[in-house]
DNA sequence: CATATATATCGATGTCTGTCAATATGTCGT
DNA sequence: ACGACATATTGACAGACATCGATATATATG
């Protein structure tokens, strides 16, 4: 029987393939990746929950879990100053991101 | 009464958000991101679905369906040889992401 | 202390999706 | 034409998750 193609060889493992699918499954939601893209253009870098549910037309729990799903998965760190949390994206974790997915493409 | 922070300016709109979160969620997947690093370090750029469901440790239709979601998204494409169904990554998709991914981020 | 404001947590719910078994379709050999 | 093999499709199901209302916690102000 004549085989179908080389076997494979390199790849992921399970365990990177898991913890890569983790980091963009954070960033692969509308509300998130927009959470994310506003911090980035913020002028301070930072904003508070409070001005992030009317421009994304959801509920302050909502947001509220949103950010506690990108603290936790390491994107954004929060800080209360008075009554507000200030939010601000990680230095180059989105780069790092970025890396991961530069897997060694065939040269074209 | 004191002002949170300045108001939101820039960001993702609505639309974009959901076309880069859905192309996301495409890769987000423990398998699917496996199988596109596997496309990505194969010898001649190209599997069959056969080689991929042992080390994926998934049933054919599984694996079968994830290749729809890929090239349904765009990240691969597919072409018959006989019986076998050999799969390639489309060239620069992934940058794509990439790219989209490259947020302006604060100088710090 | 009481009230107002900002955020976090909890519980419930509806939707989405990854998975498989069963089956269908397509292709090659004999 | 028939059987063997590779892939695709369908239907069903279980688990994950985004969302919200209600409620709790924290902080400032009067």
């Amino acid at each position: 029987m004549e085989m179908c193609c080389t076997p494979i060889a390199g790849g992921l493992s399970g365990e990177e393939a898991e913890d890569l699918a983790s980091m963009l499954k954070i960033l692969a939601d509308p509300a998130r990746i927009r959470i994310v893209s506003m911090l980035a253009t913020a002028v301070d870098g930072e904003v508070c929950v409070c001005d992030l549910t009317a421009p994304l037309e959801l509920s302050q729990p909502t947001v509220s879990h949103h950010m506690k799903q990108l603290r936790e998965a390491g994107f954004i760190e929060s800080e209360r100053r008075g009554k507000w949390v200030f939010h601000r994206l990680v230095p180059d974790r989105l780069a790092q991101v970025r890396r991961a997915l530069s897997l060694p493409e065939p040269a074209f």
